[in-house]
DNA sequence: GGTAGACCTGGACGC
DNA sequence: GCGTCCAGGTCTACC
């Protein structure tokens, strides 16, 4: 079945899928000839379904296969909420405008950030991020997945992501072995079982209506979320005011400003500083004069 | 509030 | 094939 799901406007399928590393991690997939995004998921009936997602005249045209009324109301809040499909971003838009290095944020409609169907599979993802190449980053997702997710029946090689109850009923010494996670084993595990019991709910935390200072702070309580993480996460979670401060950021503003010449976080956020609520914006969708 | 060192993995490199 | 070095954020202890 095909189904049409609108975006508020300026809407661009292209940025919102490479606005991020997150489309090489599985279960997306995405084929630059046909233009269409792909994603295994695992709705709650338990069934496994895969999205074939494409851009059309409004926003995105979804394929799968056929599915029940509830399945498909959930399938399309997922769609929408990983297109950020309702977001608005004129005021980033506006205070763009006078920046050339940021000139192309509107027309390219930048601001969405391709995100997972649930904030349990960003968390996890993001603390695979920390500490990490992106190579193993990629590896340690793709065992996890391979190890706790749900097959797709039309293609067995492929999996949904784990559900929280899945990686809770192992332990952290099989994820540190199996997974090869490392000393981030804990951390998963942990964040696997309070989730799965309740005791920790994620999922509110994409409709909080908290002070992005608030939200930082609940997201710093997560075993494995620093200062970094935070800040993709918030970022993921449509918030502006911090900057994802990494290796490659301080590698991009020492380039742009500093002839190469090492520079700190502070000299991060020196740069962006007037950005206010748009700094992580502003940082993440920059024209750099740096690339790898 | 700032800082040093430990935590792990896997790739690169030298032998 | 083996050993060593290195990159990459977070956490804890300490000042």
């Amino acid at each position: 079945m095909k189904f049409n799901l609108p975006a508020r406007q300026p809407f661009n399928f292209r940025s919102v899928i490479q606005s991020h590393g997150w489309v090489q991690l599985a279960p997306y997939g995405y084929d630059e000839a046909t233009g269409v995004f792909a994603y295994v998921d695992r709705l709650s009936s338990g069934r496994v379904v895969e999205y074939r997602i494409s851009e059309s005249t409004e926003g995105v045209q979804a394929q799968t296969e056929a599915l029940t009324k509830s399945e498909l109301a959930e399938a399309k809040e997922k769609i929408r909420w990983m297109f950020a499909l309702d977001a608005d971003f004129s005021a980033f838009y506006k205070a763009a405008r006078k920046e050339p290095k940021l000139r192309r944020a509107e027309t390219l409609a930048r601001g969405r950030v391709l995100r997972s169907p649930t904030l349990f599979e960003d968390v996890v993802k993001t603390i695979l991020t920390t500490n990490t190449l992106w190579g193993a980053t990629k590896r340690m997702n793709l065992n996890l997945i391979n190890l706790f997710g749900a097959p797709f029946p039309a293609d067995e090689t492929r999996r949904a992501f784990p559900t929280p109850q899945a990686i809770a009923a192992s332990n952290a010494e099989t994820l540190r072995e199996k997974v090869r996670v490392g000393y981030r084993a804990s951390a998963i595990h942990e964040l696997a079982a309070k989730t799965a019991s309740g005791q920790l709910d994620l999922e509110a935390l994409k409709r909080s209506s908290l002070p992005t200072l608030e939200l930082r702070k609940e997201l710093l309580k997560i075993n494995g979320i620093g200062p970094y993480a935070a800040a993709n996460l918030l970022l993921i979670l449509g918030r502006s005011d911090f900057i994802p401060i990494d290796s490659w950021a301080l590698k991009l503003v020492s380039h742009e400003w500093h002839d190469g010449e090492p520079v700190t976080a502070k000299d991060v956020e020196r740069r962006f500083e007037k950005w206010g609520e748009f700094k992580g914006f502003a940082y993440w969708f920059w024209d750099w004069k740096y690339e790898a």
